[in-house]
DNA sequence: GTCTATAATTTGATAGAC
DNA sequence: GTCTATCAAATTATAGAC
């Protein structure tokens, strides 16, 4: 792993756990043994650096997603694979969708960081959305709010889950949820 | 205003707007016309301003909402005043819930802070529990599901208001909401 | 090209002034 | 009782070493 990866992935873990102002320069340099003022050489400011980390988190995000078309054309909901990455981020990582917790932050976070993380839920609304279409085009006047419904419910069930330090509260809050029917019909 | 709720004012918006980071002493200080050490005097130290925010917050929150009893009983749904709320939050106070932002930071927030934040969830869970099981008695197994997804889906729509900078999400995303019937009958 | 010595600023806290 | 001078540590950034 490069070493500007390295930082990436220590930034993550950090800003992930705490937002923005969780991660310091001194904190990364220690965890992958150097100094602190070596992160400037990959990173010029904490701006760039977090600009880079939310676009590439966001990149990734939908890497590991996938085409909504393709999962539909092999018999797969597309809706219930997204619902299962948010699992993915609170069982095996523990931790807060990047992007959300730095989106709770927005107003004080730098002008480069702000609107990669508009652009992350932009592409995921879009993503979402789209699913919809596919999957029930009968209903594609109310796909868009479907998407931003769903979205909603899985950041704050992550959020609440993070709160309470339990788990369980995620699938609670999670069950049931709009996979295919038009909104509000799963139950 | 006594001084000490003067700090806590500033403490909130400030937390509000970008975490438990977000705040210092001297951001505190200068805004009221004291000296970053005179904080101390009011709050031994940041853990302890920290808590006592996150409970007065708490306190407030459950003191506006009122009894879910009285509610019914005048002919208004407590369910659609707790929506009210977190809308005032983004409406009036352009800025997320605060245990919510810190709910979601609650891996690196000190002892006596996430224990404060936990308190938040668990009364505001029974707060939206009782409600729907004075709403709807015949599904009162189902109560604190509902709860768990309503509050979700409300802070999972202030946080994306905030990261997308639009207030219409906020209201997109809780239209026609779990009002009276059961999980997902709305729509 | 990669990294570090060093610095200016900010942060949370103590010891003590009035 | 209320507040401040002062401090030690941490934070981001620059200028320059190798």
């Amino acid at each position: 792993m490069s070493r500007k990866n390295e930082i990436l992935k220590v930034a993550e873990s950090r800003v992930r756990t705490g937002g923005y102002n969780n991660v310091s320069h001194r904190e990364i340099a220690n965890e992958i043994g150097i100094k602190s003022a070596s992160v400037h050489y990959h990173f010029k400011t904490k701006e760039d650096l977090g600009a880079e980390l939310a676009h590439q988190y966001t990149d990734s995000f939908l890497h590991a997603l996938g085409e909504p078309a393709d999962m539909i054309n092999s018999g797969e909901n597309p809706v219930a694979r997204y619902i299962e990455l948010f699992r993915t981020a609170l069982i095996r990582d523990k931790k807060m969708c990047l992007c959300g917790l730095l989106g709770a932050e927005s107003d004080c976070l730098p002008d480069k960081v702000r609107f990669e993380i508009k652009r992350f839920f932009e592409l995921n609304i879009e993503w979402v959305k789209q699913s919809y279409v596919l999957l029930t085009p009968d209903d594609a006047a109310h796909a868009k709010t479907r998407a931003i419904k769903l979205i909603s419910v899985l950041e704050g069930a992550l959020m609440m889950s993070k709160a309470m330090d339990d788990i369980e509260l995620f699938d609670l809050a999670t069950l049931d949820l709009d996979l295919v029917g038009s909104a509000g019909s799963a139950g």
